[in-house]
DNA sequence: CTATGTGAAGAGATTCACAGCG
DNA sequence: CGCTGTGAATCTCTTCACATAG
């Protein structure tokens, strides 16, 4: 229906995707797509992707399509993307070094306006533009900047106590890097991405695919070329 | 028991979890965990976990708990962790190398065996006692090491031609850090790791209780012609 | 009396099939 | 006609409650 009470995450994890692809699509050019394509590039399933949008009402023209630069507007709406999000990121090592320096985010809304590290080695140096400061800053800079994001790439001993200064400071989400189960008050919200686990299940799912003899052929997917 | 009917991917994913804690915990002289303690730790339910464990038989005592290291080693041997596995590496930007040099790889099992780039200036280099190669080498690499996992962190533009190369070469499984969607052959899988899409949901979840109180969201409805 | 292991209920997400609009 | 939008069926995952073993 047209009420909106809340959008299954599931959904608003594709839309990001989608919204990748539109973006993508706009630049080439392309003024409409259907369902079906929208779906092949995102590698979902077209009704799946029909219903995602469906929680954004209707936006669509039946019998044509999607109009892509309008559909890839709701989208980032909806997302909250009109306005820029103020992030800090604690930690840079290689890792941290590579987000800070990752452009992905800026052109999706996500600036850096603060980046820490505890090395003195690392204090001063610049990166993107923007230089590392000492973590004794990070509440002064949280505050100052009115940052709502927090991005730990630490090690995983600190990773908690980074945590919790964060959410002191007003951090209301954290994307956590480092391999640790962080726990945060109510109202703040933590995402994890860990890539041993990643490799973890790519492992398993290869093994558990050698040790099955019976296997189904549901392939699907690579549907020849582009359309 | 070796009789694993499947085991869901979801609960794949929290074993690595539950892996990483109990290592933790056997390094620090625990002898035994109860579930309670265990979920606390990898933040999960105490009823799923126990769930969790019971794809891999019997595995506690009653009204003890877990063993930690007879669990941790049953876990790692459904993972498959008791052999290596090489992997590859195609794209050494700021995030290749950050993965290159990462330790928590080897620890867990999965060793870099080749290491491609395209850029002359970054073949030659050497990160965590690897060389960069150049990409035309792939091939050669991935039959002569006989690596089974790819790893991309290569521009969107090129990670489709170097997906299929490298399922052309016999990789099975490949995780993919660039932002598009990748088709490959069957047999092979895939996983995507999309850093941008785990912030956009991030900032929504966080809009979204920013507008919990009145749940009202009339500024995405489309009272009657949205353009 | 402890804490595991598990069937059953519940919630959520995916897929299908078709109604409805252009 | 084609393609969107959506209710209903299907499937999977999560959570609960309790029997069961130590």
């Amino acid at each position: 229906m047209q009420s909106r009470p809340r959008i299954p995450e599931a959904t608003v994890a594709r839309l990001a995707v989608y919204l990748r692809v539109l973006t993508g699509l706009a630049d080439g050019g392309r003024r409409t797509v259907s369902s079906g394509e929208l779906a092949s590039a995102a590698g979902v399933n077209p009704a799946g992707l029909r219903k995602d949008l469906s929680h954004l009402g209707p936006c669509g023209t039946r019998g044509v399509g999607y109009e892509v630069s309008t559909l890839r507007d709701r989208i980032a709406g909806v997302l909250g993307m009109e306005t820029a999000h103020a992030c800090v990121l604690v930690g840079i090592g290689n890792l941290g070094a590579a987000l800070a320096g990752y452009g992905g985010f800026g052109s999706r809304g996500f600036e850096f306006v603060g980046l820490f590290d505890a090395s003195p080695a690392r204090v001063g140096q610049q990166i993107g533009g923007l230089p590392v400061r000492p973590v004794a800053e990070l509440e002064d800079v949280v505050a100052a900047t009115g940052a709502t994001i927090g991005v730990i790439a630490t090690p995983a001993e600190v990773a908690q106590p980074v945590c919790d200064r964060l959410a002191a400071a007003g951090v209301r989400s954290i994307l956590n890097f480092a391999p640790v189960t962080l726990s945060a008050p109510a109202g703040v919200d933590v995402r994890q991405v860990d890539l041993s686990v990643e490799l973890q299940v790519l492992a398993f799912l290869d093994k558990q695919r050698g040790a099955v003899p019976g296997v189904r052929l549901d392939a699907l997917a690579p549907a020849g070329g582009m359309a």
